[in-house]
DNA sequence: TATCATGATACAAACGTTTGCACGACAGAC
DNA sequence: GTCTGTCGTGCAAACGTTTGTATCATGATA
């Protein structure tokens, strides 16, 4: 049978109502007091119930944890147990706990949000907002603290944490201008995430800095590898007398596959094409030729986001909040200068 | 404010008690009372106070996830974004919720599972025993059901779901040897994944029943490409005379990774060394060659170990059990038959 | 008609905390 | 020596359920 704060309170010969208070730090109560209680509950192995605790203060340790999209594919990827590791880590320092929820094949995000909420397990929610879903609509912002990951919509006027993707795509695209190259192709644009159609916006505007004009064809999605329309659109492009001589590429796994790709049609990398890649991961890096690479930190992006969380649940955060994470251009072996003239 | 089920026992006219038994089906309920009540919860959005029930019935609704070895490194693989997909598509369906662990810098593993144990948040608890550790004393099993994923060194008296793993190892080596294959390498092996331990006794045995000796300087630990020890011990195996014509590779990665390895020492996989790879990822689909792997279905081992923790809350199975979930070797272009006579 | 089972519902206690308020002791000010 | 303020502690209500037991019709039985 577990202890329970009425026993504490007999041993340290106090009532029950002072066991609760000295072990939040209560300052009513004295130093002395607080010790002896102290020294019972450790004694005596006593946690408190959290049920019982959450029934009167209306509030758990707990928050929700939701990667949209049918976390299925998503988890795939090794940007998001990343993120769980950093939402972990200061979930833990602080006494908090996670309830994950994958979205599931019979369930839309909307509908698992609104599970994960109506639970009445959470006190507060991290969501990670990848795609642009409907569930904006339907965000029960109202009476759970909600905290993005990745930039929402309309996020004026909310909590999140997010890198900022523009500048990222600026940066990795003018790394290969700086290198002589003209000819770039970003490859992995998808409508449906931000972070690509905000890389792509940078990506724009670093050859608009230049004076080079866009060229629609060479903004490729990301379906690739997957999908053969894609691949035969890539040959054409890459068989072309003026083909690409760099690419920005939204992700390592793609980048790997693209290495593949131009090997079978006798073009290398570096040498005759650049590749600037996204998310630096251990697969890039062990990829020959190891990749350059942006690295989004998405542990990083994890723990700010649990401490903005964290901190709006205690009251520290009220007014809607904005974190930037910066990122890092890693510099491998997967760029090399532009080898024609321009 | 969220309705109360005395909210709803006005509105329907009836008591509370007779609201919560309505709602749990309690036949002492008569139907005509049972559906008036539903229609009145349905209209308030009545969702009961999962605090005070657990409070009173002393169970919750929310399982522990644990991932040791800090989930870190771990979830890393695609291997465990499976697992946790198969545990929450049953959570889902049965109405449980997962309080995911993410092992942490700070902490061991047996602190991570005390943690999530003394919250009082879970009545059951999902853990995946990849490794010896050293956790297996502190269970605190008598307290809590748990459920392991993959099977622990005492196995006898538990309840946990796995491959058998020793008939994987067998099967994929003699799915060499039958393709006259002699000369095969094991690599991955390592003392502290139990998946590997059975596995290599199974391509022992296979070796065994068909005469072949073991050559133990042809088992080969995993932490290849992380460790260069490791590639000189390789690349001295693979430039002898007599160098293995085939391997036994213990993960997609690795294996993707051998053959960058293998096309540097100038040979060719399958032309001149053929590899049977496990775990069937994307990754290894999308390589060149495409791997001949063997699926283990993680998905359906997180179903099964979660249906069986589930029927253990709910009383269905007392006895100790044991799932075992079927794998299959997926034939793709990386085993070509044996190139040498014997 | 009185008695009894039967079925349906209500009553009230209990689960283990938190927290507003009351209480008593003690010190300093008058 | 009373009054007032401060400090430390205890009392009791409340949180929203579940569940054992009591209650009350109702119709069947004697």
């Amino acid at each position: 049978m577990k202890a329970t704060i009425k026993d504490v309170a007999r041993q340290a010969g106090v009532s029950p109502s002072t066991v609760s208070r000295a072990l939040q730090n209560n300052p009513r109560i004295s130093e002395e007091v607080r010790l002896r209680i102290r020294q019972v509950a450790k004694a005596l192995d006593f946690h408190p119930n959290q049920m019982a605790r959450s029934l009167v203060s209306r509030k758990t340790r707990i928050v929700g944890v939701m990667f949209p999209g049918s976390a299925a594919s998503s988890m795939g990827h090794p940007f998001y147990p990343a993120v769980l590791r950093g939402l972990g880590r200061v979930a833990g320092e602080r006494g908090y706990h996670m309830l994950l929820s994958t979205g599931s094949e019979n369930l839309t995000d909307a509908e698992a949000i609104r599970d994960l909420a109506d639970s009445g397990y959470i006190s507060g929610l991290l969501l990670l907002a990848a795609q642009n879903s409907p569930m904006e609509e339907l965000l029960p912002s109202q009476t759970l603290p909600v905290v993005e990951i990745g930039h929402p919509p309309h996020g004026e006027s909310r909590y999140y944490v997010d890198n900022d993707n523009v500048k990222a795509g600026y940066t990795a695209t003018d790394y290969l201008l700086a290198r002589g190259h003209r000819r770039i192709l970003f490859l992995g644009y998808s409508s449906r995430f931000f972070v690509t159609v905000d890389r792509r916006k940078g990506y724009e505007q670093a050859l608009a800095a230049r004076g080079i004009p866009l060229r629609p064809e060479w903004v490729v999605p990301s379906r690739f590898l997957e999908n053969t329309t894609d691949n035969e659109l890539l040959e054409k492009i890459f068989r072309a007398d003026n083909r690409p001589t760099a690419v920005v590429s939204m992700d390592d796994p793609l980048s790997i596959g693209l290495i593949g790709f131009l090997r079978a049609l006798s073009l290398s990398v570096p040498q005759d094409v650049s590749i600037l890649s996204f998310n630096n991961t251990q697969a890039g890096q062990y990829a020959s030729p190891a990749l350059t690479s942006v690295d989004v930190d998405p542990a990083l992006l994890g723990v700010h986001a649990m401490e903005l969380l964290l901190d709006i649940l205690q009251g520290t955060v009220t007014a809607p909040t904005h974190i930037e994470v910066p990122f890092q251009l890693i510099e491998r072996d997967s760029v090399a200068p532009c080898p024609v003239e321009n």
